[in-house]
RNA sequence: GCGCCCGUAGCUCAGUGGAUAGAGCAGCCGCCUUCUAAGCGGUUGGUCGCAGGUUCGAUCCCUGCCGGGCGCGCCA
């Protein structure tokens, strides 16, 4: 029996009471149980005889007793108690509690997904990293909660694209180009050019793959390197995102923004909203109708479009391909952008509410050696992807990004990470996976194998009882951390499921000691590691981190 | 000045209005001739920044303070 099937119990009963005439209410749709804390508190506890007191105009715990009555007739349930103020403590009994084992080896990787979010189309934008040089440990942080994020989304049955942008027009592509061409006659860097190792080997690989490129005139040249280290650090980007096991669906060039013409039409459908107005010669979007403290230039006196202009469209486009969801995940440092590209989206004639969601992020601090590195790509001390990857590995680097909330400002010690200890929860995590791994070998060995028999009333023990409950929440645990955003909740419930199953371990033994024969609780129990196993895996594969048979 | 984020154990941090606020690390004491000890049990540790408000109930929501981080451009 699922949590699942037990609210739906409860709203069979508070129906079933209500129709009899005993609470006059309307009957909610849906209920909230939780998992108590405290034992004692039962299986699942509910609030809702709490909540309906007041309009059924009764005492709390009168309430309770009247949906108690109900429920203790439904299936499945094996007591309710009215307590405290009015909670309705549940107990299933130990059959319908050791079923779950069936239901989520029968799930297999399925088990976890849900159709909360099935009505979603969504359009996910992370990293977006300016392709003027490596990918950096912020945007690193991005790639593990983006990513784990699409597959979040998903899982909860959303329809998603993951996409970068790439910053390919504009100055910042000249300073690029300026530097890479400085670099390879041996100059130095130049004014507001980029620094680094890169550069260099950037522009070597330049010079390589085009001989004479150096006997070009300046302004030639300069294209010629802008041009094709632009395509090499794409390369470059790609690759190591897809080495972190990062694969963007769109990779968005804003270049296509000016060619195409979308910019243009963009401005026009602004216009068409009665938003755009000209002013000293520059086009203007009247941002101010949407709280703004100040309009908005679109179109400099100069002719030329702004990146304000190129945000409205690159919006307007995504829009337009159908995303009823934009959702940006942006530094803290970009926080300023969240009221304009809300006040795009409501000069668009949008819900800014509904169809743009910007994920703010605290940055990365990173120390090493007790000191904090600062983190600058034109002085070229950059911590990167690879980097990173190098030192703890993907699983280790992708799980401890994406352990903590994105909003929380998070401190990244490499010593620490580097050390390979139980400091690190992602080992504790998989160790409880290549336990477990290592125990069906066992059994294997030993010539049992999970039969199709099992008897879910054997499942009795306390700490049975704990992990199927465990179990039992990671769906909502899924459809949770996809509605609000949150992929560091499915890790914590990682954690916390790898420690009952440890305690389950350690006090429930599976397979038979010495020649003892293999009973109907071998059988039992094998289901039960075997359901905690998929979890385990399906929970990890959310965040992009391996599920190993051994470690 | 305006705006955003944060303040929870010695440290790093969880905690979507519920019952006695949790985990890891650090410290102390135990458990391997039996399924992986990268594990388990026990123990020490709290004015949830402060003050009001809403509520049957607030670490959580609202207001005001205090402290810390970040951002403001016809830059990208």
């Amino acid at each position: 029996m699922t949590p699942a099937d037990v609210a739906s119990a409860v709203v069979a009963a508070i129906r079933a009471a209500v129709a009899a005439g005993e609470l006059p209410v309307d009957a909610p749709d849906a209920v909230t149980l939780e998992r108590p804390k405290n034992r004692e508190h039962g299986d699942y506890a509910s609030n809702v005889a709490l909540q309906l007191a007041k309009p059924a105009a009764r005492a709390p715990r009168e309430v309770g007793e009247i949906i108690a009555a109900r429920l203790r007739d439904q299936p499945g349930i094996d007591s309710v108690d009215v307590a405290g103020p009015g909670f309705l403590n549940i107990r299933l009994s130990q059959a319908a509690q050791g079923e779950l084992a069936r239901t989520i080896v029968a799930a297999g990787d399925d088990y976890g997904r849900t159709e909360t979010l099935a009505k979603e189309r969504i359009n996910l934008e992370f990293v977006s990293a300016n392709p003027t040089g490596p990918v950096h440990l912020g945007h690193t942080r991005w790639a593990a909660l983006g990513d784990a994020l699409r597959r979040l989304l998903q899982a909860a049955g959303a329809d998603v694209t993951s996409e970068h942008y790439v910053n390919d027009a504009g100055a910042q592509m000249q300073h690029f180009g300026a530097s890479l061409l400085a670099a390879a006659r041996g100059e130095p860097t130049p004014e507001s050019g980029y620094a680094g190792d890169y550069i260099a080997e950037v522009a070597a690989r330049v010079v390589e793959l085009t001989p004479g490129i150096l006997d070009l005139p300046d302004d030639e040249a300069l294209i010629a390197f802008r041009e094709q280290g632009l395509e090499l650090m794409l390369e470059a980007m790609k690759e190591s995102l897809a080495g972190f096991g990062v694969d963007f669906d769109v990779w968005f060039s804003e270049r296509s923004l000016h060619e195409s013409g979308a910019i243009e039409h963009a401005v026009e459908a602004l216009r068409a909203q009665g938003h755009v107005y000209e002013s000293d010669g520059a086009v203007w979007l009247r941002t101010t109708d949407f709280g703004d403290d100040k309009d908005r230039v679109l179109v400099r006196s100069n002719g030329e479009t702004t990146y304000f202009a190129a945000d409205a469209a690159y919006y307007i486009n995504k829009r337009e391909r159908g995303f009823n969801r934009c959702v940006y995940m942006l530094g803290a440092d970009h926080h300023g952008y969240v009221g304009r590209l809300k006040t795009i989206a409501a000069c668009a004639g949008d819900d800014p509410d509904v169809n743009i969601e910007v994920l703010i992020g605290q940055l990365v601090k990173l120390v090493r050696a007790g000191e904090e590195v600062r983190l600058s790509k034109r002085a070229g001390t950059i911590v990167t992807l690879e980097e990173l990857v190098e030192a703890v590995g993907v699983d280790a680097a992708r799980y401890t990004l994406a352990r903590y909330p994105a909003d929380s400002p998070m401190t990244l010690d490499i010593d620490l990470v580097t050390r390979k200890t139980n400091d690190n929860p992602v080992f504790y995590v998989q160790y409880a996976h290549a336990r477990i791994a290592s125990l069906l070998r066992n059994a294997a060995d030993l010539g049992i194998a999970r039969g199709d028999d099992l008897d879910p009333s054997l499942l009795a023990d306390e700490r049975e009882s704990d992990l199927l409950g465990a179990l039992g929440e990671f769906p909502r645990i899924v459809a949770g951390a996809a509605e609000l955003r949150e992929p560091h909740r499915v890790a914590r419930y990682l954690e916390s499921l790898a420690g009952t199953y440890h305690r389950f371990y350690d006090a429930c033994r599976v397979l038979p000691i010495g020649d003892e024969a293999a009973t109907d609780l071998t059988q039992a129990r094998l289901w039960l590691v075997e359901a905690t196993r998929i979890v385990l895996a399906n929970g990890l594969h959310l965040l992009g981190v391996s599920a190993p048979e051994r470690m």
